[in-house]
DNA sequence: TGACATTAGTGACCGAGTGTGACTAATTCG
DNA sequence: CGAATTAGTCACACTCGGTCACTAATGTCA
């Protein structure tokens, strides 16, 4: 899953490459990026960036700065990683100094970013997406980052429209199912989905169709959303866990 | 809504209280710890203890200390403002310096803690409870914590059984309504919610009664989740927003 | 003491929502 | 041409959730 790296001039990343590898701050700010891959989740890694690292590969992060909030940090760490902002990040979470971080920073503050399909990483092969389940080792801290990053935007799939974010501006449905299918590690039966999509308004047709490979045409869609749905129901006993 | 402050020796709060408040920490660890008095969701607050404080209540908070988990720390602060241990905590957000803080710290994270109903804050007036109405002003950032906790909580709600921890061990059915109602800010017709607590199999019936005044008596239930529900069912496109 | 208010608890109806299978539609491949 | 494949819709059955109506058990007060 991890995409060649392309055999071109060293060009990208510069902050965080220029990011002093000596010096050990107290806080960090650290971003887990995804983009789908197919019917695959990734996250996007960097190599590391001091040679003497445990590991080769690491979340994008940085020292935070005094003067910069924090979702400030995140976006500019991500911009610095993947060459093009994220379409949407959120905190994630908070985690000090009882798992390693590649920095050795005492505390650090994890970030969730959602990139759309399609897009590459930089060129020069110093970041790469890697499918959830081929992340090569990470430092602790790391490695429990990716994990609760995933935990969060699994939450956020049912509060806020964040498979969107995952996909281009057009798209067809099979597409948005597959997201759906992805991040909820499960299948969704065609008829229900669409109903419940339709009833929501939030998306709406484009005079387009796209044909891939064999099959009917698909027709492209775009996120739109029209109405405040008012719906809100009882109290559900049933998901609690 | 706020406790009088009992006219008795001021003990409580030891830890906090120590605090060097002239020191200026680079990170803070803050708690919202949350009640229900009545029909009332209400929150913690402290005194300030810095004279010069713009303020007169915050939050518990203290300084991150670099040897101690931060989920440990939040304890340990919740511990020492309210004497007693909190039900159930969890991580909240992290914020940065656009917000200042009563102790002037450039980052803060901040935790939720739930406390059984019926636990006094510790003698001495130190430490009061407050509804969510009527809290006194906070430094913003305090201020802003307070609400993200609240939003936090409503959140969790529906993922896990949260409710309970707002309780005494045994309480009636319309206790636990009242809580779901409290933290929805919403009234729930009664047969519904019924019927889906019982369908979930989260509350067993102990042979108890009480009475509260006029009207029949209530059983009194205790928690005791007895099956995985399988439950789990469709996308909710529904509740975006 | 007996009517009434008050709170607890349950049964039943009904409409909306959801899981499912089966169907039609439009394309590619051989 | 027909088979395979993907897109899209319909209809049925069932569940779930909102609501009303009723019974049950207590305290209050005339």
């Amino acid at each position: 899953m991890r995409e060649r790296p392309q055999t071109s001039a060293p060009a990208g990343r510069p902050a965080v490459a220029a990011r002093p590898v000596i010096r050990r701050a107290l806080l960090s700010v650290d971003v887990v990026l995804f983009t789908p891959h197919g019917r695959r989740l990734t996250v996007l890694l960097v190599r590391a960036t001091d040679p003497r690292a445990r590991e080769r590969w690491e979340l994008p992060w940085d020292a935070a700065r005094t003067e910069e909030a924090l979702d400030v940090a995140a976006a500019r760490i991500a911009r610095s990683a993947l060459g093009a902002g994220a379409a949407w990040t959120r905190q994630v979470v908070a985690s000090g100094g009882d798992q390693r971080h590649p920095g050795e920073t005492e505390f650090s503050i994890a970030y969730l970013g959602l990139v759309p399909a399609g897009t590459p990483p930089p060129m020069g092969g110093e970041a790469s997406w890697f499918a959830m389940d081929e992340i090569p080792p990470l430092a602790p801290r790391h490695r429990a980052m990716v994990d609760s990053a995933l935990a969060m935007l699994r939450l956020e799939l049912d509060q806020s429209p964040v498979a969107f974010r995952l996909l281009p501006p057009t798209f067809t449905l099979s597409q948005l199912q597959e997201v759906y299918e992805v991040l909820l590690g499960r299948k969704l039966h065609k008829a229900s989905f669409r109903r419940a999509l339709h009833a929501a308004w939030l998306v709406e047709p484009i005079d387009e169709w796209r044909s891939e490979g064999r099959g009917r045409p698909a027709q492209l869609f775009r996120y739109a959303p029209k109405k405040r749905r008012t719906g809100r129901r009882g109290v559900r006993f049933d998901l609690l866990g």
